[in-house]
DNA sequence: GGCTTTCTGTAGCACCTGCTACATATTCAA
DNA sequence: TTGAATATGTAGCAGGTGCTACAGAAAGCC
């Protein structure tokens, strides 16, 4: 374990409770008890961090999906899903990968990349779900990209929403799927 | 007319143009032909600028939304309504949604407040058109915000899917519910 | 005309940004 | 023990940020 990993876990956790958009080294460095100036001897760029990070927080995420058990069916999935994806630490990873989303909108770097990164192996994930639990092959992959969606969707309106909304929502995909 | 009302819509148009995150006065007044310094002296502070922005280009999408004619089905509603809210003009208003939902996740301020209050009406707007297209008044909110948290996720992704993919999971969510 | 109110240009402040130059410490290999 | 590579502290640069102080122009009102 390098020190670059090291600082790319604490990192990793500064980001995922203060946010990523308007990230800034000096605050970041000092509660991570270096400086600006050891976090770009380490990474050389403040975007090459920001990648770590984003790449960091996604496996974190992608390790909670592979390890659900298979559901019962297409509407329990969804359901289940929705479970892992608002679970506490889950939750916080994809809210960065929402803000990282939508700093990658007009196309910016490194974000627009990394979200392309992560995004195929989300979506590879959930479809595989989707299939462990009797979803057809064929549809697995186009199901998969409408419950990201609509899982992305009510994240980007969570401070709207009481808790209770969101799982209206998530209860009412489910059924017109299920 | 006043003055300020015209740097509004003349501010809208640039930020719908280059994004909402990062946003920065000189850049944009120089655009604008002004300066930075004739911003703050008609909306005091950047804030309210961003927040009359904000409120200017939902107005503008509402406009859309409440002038479209009934659609003949729920499902008919879905693609109509997807019609409208991915059409260049209404789309670019929702992408700013989304930068400014995004920007509002931790709590920032106006951003926050401003997606609140857009939010409102929005989707009061959206069910409303279910409602008209016949969707029964019980069900037209509860529809109106799958069908929202949907499309908002979908924007999202936008640079990652061709408009292929994100026709293919518009038109999975309007088989699902109708 | 004078006078007040609305507007606008110039300059600059204090602070923050990512990043760097330079010198120093620490570590480890020969 | 020497020498090279790795690590780190101090200070600072150049450029950006929102915002302001001050002075002057323009425009309406009496």
């Amino acid at each position: 374990m390098t020190k670059r990993d090291d600082l790319t876990e604490a990192a990793t956790d500064y980001v995922l409770e203060h946010g990523l958009i308007g990230l800034s080294l000096r605050p970041m460095a000092a509660e991570l008890g270096t400086s600006d100036r050891m976090l770009i001897y380490h990474f050389g760029t403040k975007d090459e961090l920001v990648a770590a990070v984003l790449a960091t927080s996604n496996e974190r995420s992608m390790a909670h999906i592979t390890a659900m058990e298979p559901s019962a069916s297409l509407r329990d999935a969804v359901l289940d899903l929705w479970s892992t994806y608002s679970d506490g630490q889950v939750q916080r990873c994809q809210l960065m990968y929402v803000e990282a989303a939508a700093l990658g909108l007009f196309g910016r770097e490194p974000y627009a990349s990394s979200i392309r990164a992560s995004n195929a192996v989300w979506m590879a994930a959930m479809a595989a779900h989707l299939q462990r639990s009797g979803v057809p092959a064929a549809d697995a992959p186009r199901f998969a990209a409408l419950i990201d969606a609509t899982f992305n969707g009510v994240l980007l309106d969570r401070p709207l929403d009481d808790e209770a909304d969101s799982r209206q929502i998530i209860h009412d995909l489910a059924a017109a799927l299920g």
